[in-house]
DNA sequence: TTTCTAATTTGTAATCGTTACAATTTTATT
DNA sequence: AATAAAATTGTAACGATTACAAATTAGAAA
């Protein structure tokens, strides 16, 4: 908990009480929610959280670098406090999403030598292993 | 034009009017347009388009399996009518989104192979060789 | 502590992309 | 030409996100 308003006062993340709140919520919950999600969990605790508070520390959140938005289904945003380059994949059957270590030095791609890559995502789909 | 009447039927698509100049305009602009984009330039030549359509024919397309949804940016979902596999990349500067040819073989992650992948997403963010 | 100012949070209303749905038009079949 | 089915259209509804102004909180100065 003090790490986490350390870690965001280093980001330049002034710590109030929601946004640790809301940090905390995604470093504890590795299952990649989404605004709803995050909205209903933490409304349980804080009577008085409102959902603009849940948005505006997101996008604060991704303005300061410290999370990253998860882009696998149309409809939805998902995100994540672990903002080293890994990869997603996500189940088409029961839905969750799983994470996986990646290497992407390995990847030769033809050209992309000319561009300045800052951000790089890999994300799969299909069925999981539980349910196989 | 009669080639993609042909591949839309192959597909179980019957090629109507609109559908054949929607996905002509996917062939021939491989600049992965957004719905509105692909509404406004079309309307030019029909006059009588519904954005509607456009919404219902994207998305039979996606269930055929013929075009793909890019996702790179959380609020603007573009149109790929390219399914095979390969990597985008999207400028910060300019906007644009480019294609790479990719070989995801080269691409070892540990643990998915427990796992039944049927897509697969690579995209960066960056600057561009342009704006450079 | 008290006061003052700035930052944060909150709630409501507005906006935007997308979908639902019923009516109309088009297409295919008899 | 008549009929039925499919596709298209336009409008209304919906849901996620944003804008904005008011209320609250936090921090600095007196």
């Amino acid at each position: 908990m003090k790490n986490i308003e350390e870690y965001l006062k280093e980001n330049g993340v002034k710590p109030s009480y929601q946004r640790i709140k809301i940090f905390e919520y995604l470093i504890k919950n590795k299952n990649h929610p989404k605004v709803e999600t995050i909205f209903q969990e933490l409304v349980q605790e804080i009577p008085t959280l409102s959902k603009t508070t849940v948005y505006n520390t997101l996008k604060l959140f991704l303005e300061k670098g410290i999370v990253q938005p998860i882009l696998i289904e149309e409809n939805e945003v998902r995100y994540d406090a672990d903002i080293t380059t890994h990869a997603h994949f996500k189940c088409e059957k029961c839905g969750e999403v799983y994470d996986f270590r990646v290497n992407l030095s390995q990847l030769k791609i033809e050209g992309l030598e000319e561009f300045q890559v800052k951000e790089s995502h890999i994300y799969f789909k299909g069925i999981c292993k539980k349910c196989l």
